[in-house]
DNA sequence: TATAATTAGGACCGATTAAGTCCTCTTTCA
DNA sequence: TGAAAGAGGACTTAATCGGTCCTAATTATA
């Protein structure tokens, strides 16, 4: 399946909320804020914490802020620190460990579309993230538009293929 | 996981097999081609056949070929059509099923980041897919690359930020 | 200095889902 | 009529995800 793990998506919710305080913050306080089970949380941030995208302290008043600016954190890199390496096919990332490697004749390719994938994800800073309705956002998809696009919404484009 | 399933890269290599010869071929057939376990090579076909990219045909002499040209199949009709629409997050595509939906900030714009990806893929045929280091898709993943960008490989900066 | 608050680091289990296998039915050609 | 081939689905096993819990280690404060 294409989708984020459901603890991925907490940790993009905690980041995010994490982005638009000021204040350390507890598990507890993040976790009831952003209505998530406490314990979900709690393993979301230590592996936030584990890749250096978010700095804890320990103790009482202890708690966890953003290492860094939301502007300089990229849903790549909150996707990356909970799930590992973006890779959309097995060859996207390890070589050799698939099997029909030598006769897959798609598998250049696949590193080139995960690498656009991956840009796409790049491009998206937290700090676009926890704007609702972020105008750099939307203008990321608009440029991602085919470049002689006719102009129909991708959504009802969907409808139509899947008819 | 952000992976394609399986038998949705099964998918891509028999649609890319499929792509590259004239004639109609069973599933038998295909499954050697591209090395695949049998059964699930006849699993994909028959979605594949269902979601209206191959045309079928039964009996003695049956098989599979493509629906319509190489070049009017897009990898993202692949991919919905052996896993269902694209959708990143939960509510990138049903509305109202999460829980948290009313108090998360990241919501609309996960929205946009759904569509960027579906966009990219969408962009991407099985004509592309099917030629070796096919100069349209390095294109594309050029193309996707951040407007001011540095010229550093998206790679490294992955090694960078995952030390 | 004891205690409460808080993170660190895992272990564990249940539920879901993916992947692989198998079976039966229908269609078509020779 | 029989063999080849797809259609449709059931079933099993293995993987993995999500949730829960437990035990340290650390820090402020009463």
């Amino acid at each position: 399946m294409l989708r984020l793990a459901k603890l991925t998506d907490y940790g993009t919710v905690i980041m995010t909320t994490l982005a638009q305080s000021k204040t350390r913050r507890s598990a507890t306080d993040l976790a009831s804020s952003a209505s998530l089970p406490l314990d979900a949380a709690r393993k979301v941030l230590k592996d936030l914490a584990r890749a250096g995208l978010v700095q804890s302290e320990r103790g009482a008043h202890g708690g966890y802020a953003l290492a860094r600016p939301a502007t300089d954190i990229s849903v790549t890199q909150i996707i990356e620190a909970l799930e590992g390496p973006i890779a959309l096919t097995e060859c996207s990332i390890h070589d050799h460990r698939c099997e029909i490697e030598q006769s897959c004749g798609a598998r250049s390719n696949w590193h080139l579309i995960n690498r656009a994938v991956r840009m796409a994800l790049d491009q998206v800073s937290l700090a676009d993230l926890a704007v609702p309705g972020s105008g750099r956002i939307a203008a990321l998809a608009r440029r991602f538009a085919p470049p002689h696009a006719v102009s129909i919404p991708a959504d009802s484009i969907q409808r139509m293929t899947q008819a």
